[in-house]
DNA sequence: ATAAATGTGATCTCTTTAGTCAAGTATCTA
DNA sequence: TAGATACTTGACTAAAGAGATCACATTTAT
């Protein structure tokens, strides 16, 4: 489970959009790149994939922006890192499975698991929560 | 916890001289790549690499090799993994360090943490002795 | 001596990641 | 209807890391 920055993004606008998913209007890109200095076209990019995946829906025109399409209840941390990140090869090699290799595996494997334990426990309105109650700051709107 | 092929032949390569250790003659890079098929130049890189660590010893000249050096119930999977593999940058990303973004981080350190403490139980010598009583065709020699 | 091993440093290629760009399309508002 | 706002699409680049290889040097048992 390797978190790279485009995961990363993703799940910061994820959040920023469930945030604002009580307010009826769309959020621009603009807005997200200008709060969280998310590399805009960058962003443009990822939000593609998240629209590719009925997470999140796109309003285009003026006063367009981008909504959340999905009850944030039911996505979590780990539904955007295995969707948005790279397809967790495991380990390319060219040696052979002997019985210490594949012994070695389960342990990848186990360890593996036992963070997507974490992430999947991890919702997006248990951390909008989280965020509201812990620290004010975070309460914009 | 980002596990590479290096990491993984640098276990492989432990695990071999832990199961060899009993035996008093030191176990040859020909060796390990032939059981194992792990490429030998690059094995010879991450022997290298283990010496350095002083996990290893390695004896030069004809009937020479390497040995295993530390105490094998003392290393995990985890010490092999943070000394040989890269150092877990966690994301370099160009963005504002928002609160968002702060809980999102605290989250991949929870998941991280997760699999380190995985990975931090699977002992040399435990991954041994669960070889030889598991599989009777793990235990060569 | 010679064969069997490791020691060292440089190098190479491929894939992924992060990030960019330009030209186009839709929609609201004045 | 003009113009500003905002998304759409597809191609593109630069840098880094991973995986792996090679040539040549050195050491040691027999």
């Amino acid at each position: 489970m390797v978190i790279s920055a485009r995961v990363h993004y993703a799940c910061v606008a994820m959040l920023e959009l469930a945030i604002q998913n009580e307010e009826g209007s769309p959020v621009a890109i603009r807005e997200i790149t200008d709060r969280h200095g998310v590399p805009g076209p960058f962003l443009v990019q990822i939000l593609r994939s998240l629209r590719a995946l009925g997470w999140v829906q796109s309003i285009r025109g003026s006063q367009g922006g981008y909504r959340l399409s999905v009850d944030p209840t039911t996505i979590t941390l780990l539904d955007i890192a295995e969707a948005i990140g790279s397809q967790e090869t495991g380990c390319r090699t060219e040696a052979k499975r002997t019985p210490i290799a594949a012994m070695l595996q389960e342990q990848w494997e186990d360890a593996a698991e036992a963070s997507r334990r974490v992430l999947g426990q991890a919702t997006l309105s248990g951390l909008v929560e989280r965020a509201q109650h812990g620290d004010a700051s975070m309460f914009y709107i």
